[in-house]
DNA sequence: GACAGATTGGCAAACGTTTGCCAATGTCAC
DNA sequence: GTGACATTGGCAAACGTTTGCCAATCTGTC
């Protein structure tokens, strides 16, 4: 709880519509309605006198006055699963940028994956009156069901929402799969292995299926491939503790698809252990292709996702629905190296 | 811009003091004041039917009027230099569920390390109203040493203000460093460097200098020790670049000093392409710590700093600042393993 | 000179909250 | 019965903004 007796306060923001007025010799209306643009309510003198005296005490409209009258704030929620991975953190600054841009502020909520936590935040973050939501990974929960019912401006992002329609700014998960589908094949690989979580998103499991697809398609069996499934939450364990299934016996994959990076670092770690090298001994291709990869895991290749680009994308979505237009989804295209 | 004309509107809060106010049959001032937790203002009798109201129309305070009323939101600026630096996600994400856990809400400013952007948002926060600042990295700007003039709540996080005094959520940089070169000593190292960035923070510089100083006291002469300055903003191209300066020649260091986790991935990549192999030929040892070296950089040994732990001693210290007790800085320990 | 119509600008209410002040009622002692 | 005093609760203003509506002035035409 926030201390009652709080004895610094922010400096009162001592310039206001008032203060304009009072200087221009006006009316707060009119200033207002300056401020706001609407020149033809003014004459040519009056509109010159306002901005000048805008100008010269250096007024800037109080955005929770405005909040409050319009019943919105200029500020935008990002409800992200784990700011931890990196993968979100690229998100979450390039929205951020992409945000300030365009006059919004960012909120940045933390679910951790939590249905509860994320429920919680959505009806804070309505409290807070905000303009709008976007949605990195989001879990089913009911807030969540509310949301989408309340046709409140929302991009999803990585996984669509899950329960239902929506703005999604993503890739073409399937065809990322199928793309490493075909490269494993082309490059003579025998045999293959993905690992994905078990109670993935929408992402991983489409990543997975399109490989799975691909692969059925140009006459694998399934039953040729190993599909290894992790659970838990962190995508570097999963990845480990596939590895340990993977690398021991005699049928080591020469060629395994890991959905993330992370699960990528895990299968790794565990290579070393086993003995075995990357990609000497076995071929190993991540989607997501951070940055960072080629800097701590040049042994890596990956479908690489423009998250930088993100941010440009979701904003772009947030102004279409807020003027009304449809956003249907955008699958941002990716490069493979 | 954001259209002028937008369709949605958010759900209007449409439970208000009024609507309470309605149901219990008392006035507006009674139920604000119930709920704020004056409760000698009212009889029993009141106190429970009001609280029975709020129950039933879910009622739940606007943060917006509120904040209007109040000249203060419940909103908390977090200013970080770049969000893409693991270490500063992670600050970010404790930082966020500690303020959650308060009641506060947190808002997330990336400057990328600019003077100007950051002026920017701590204008823009002033708008906003917020209640604290939590400056991560901060640079010195114009706007910085008014916000240390107003005496606005402010925590410095990494770096200390750079302009003056301010509290400070850290960990003992000059000790980090010392405690390196105590170690590379008594293991026998004969050859030391260390690599920091030239245009750095205090804690670069004091992790650098700790070292430094160390060694002095330890016998060693300043000229003796590899001292590697590197330009630019990626730490990353630091380290490497350092490398290539380092790695050439016949007198590599056998042991060197990173004062960050990224700087020791640049000089990773560098000394891989020289053919040198970590730890084997040369000890590297790096002020960061960040879980995923154990992941993706198990050649890396480091001071590990308790990023996970800064949101709480943020939260504790604004809490402190708020009720007007006194908090100078906060040294968190580190373990160097 | 009068009237229609456009132009210009102000009044006041409203958004949801907090809080100083006052009014009404109750309690007690004398 | 009267006065002092505490208890309980409401009125109304204020925070900074937006906007519907009305009033005043101006422009032009007959």
């Amino acid at each position: 709880m926030p201390s009652d007796q709080t004895p610094w306060r922010p400096i009162p923001e001592d310039v206001s519509l008032a203060t304009v007025a009072a200087r221009a010799g006006v009316s707060v209306s009119t200033v207002s309605r300056i401020v706001n643009g609407e020149m033809r309510r003014a004459s040519p003198a009056t509109v010159a006198r306002v901005l000048e005296a805008v100008e010269a005490v250096g007024y800037r409209p109080n955005p929770v006055g405005r909040a409050l009258k319009r019943g919105q704030s200029q500020l935008v929620a990002m409800i992200a699963a784990n700011l931890d991975n990196p993968a979100m953190a690229t998100i979450a600054s390039s929205t951020e940028a992409a945000l300030r841009e365009a006059g919004y502020v960012m909120v940045l909520c933390d679910t951790h994956d939590r249905p509860e936590l994320q429920d919680e935040y959505l009806e804070a973050m309505r409290a807070q009156m905000v303009s709008g939501y976007v949605l990195v990974a989001a879990v089913p929960s009911p807030g969540l069901s509310e949301l989408s019912a309340s046709r409140a401006p929302a991009v999803f992002v990585n996984r669509r929402n899950p329960g239902g329609s929506g703005a999604f700014v993503g890739i073409d998960d399937r065809a990322a799969g199928a793309t490493v589908a075909d490269y494993f094949i082309d490059r003579g690989r025998r045999a293959l292995a993905v690992v994905f979580p078990r109670l993935g998103s929408s992402a991983s499991r489409d990543r997975a299926s399109g490989f799975l697809a691909r692969l059925r398609e140009r006459g694998w069996a399934d039953e040729a491939i190993i599909q290894a499934a992790g659970d838990g939450r962190s995508h570097l364990q999963i990845g480990y503790d596939a590895g340990s299934r993977i690398f021991v016996g005699s049928d080591a994959p020469d060629a395994i698809l890991s959905v993330s990076d992370q699960i990528a670092y895990g299968l790794n770690r565990r290579a070393l252990e086993c003995g075995l090298k990357i990609p000497d001994d076995c071929e190993l291709v991540s989607i997501d292709g951070t940055p960072l990869n080629q800097w701590v895991a040049p042994w890596l290749k990956s479908i690489e996702i423009p998250y930088a680009l993100y941010g440009a994308e979701i904003v772009a979505g947030l102004q279409l629905i807020w003027r009304g237009a449809p956003f249907g989804e955008r699958l941002l295209p990716c490069k493979f190296g």
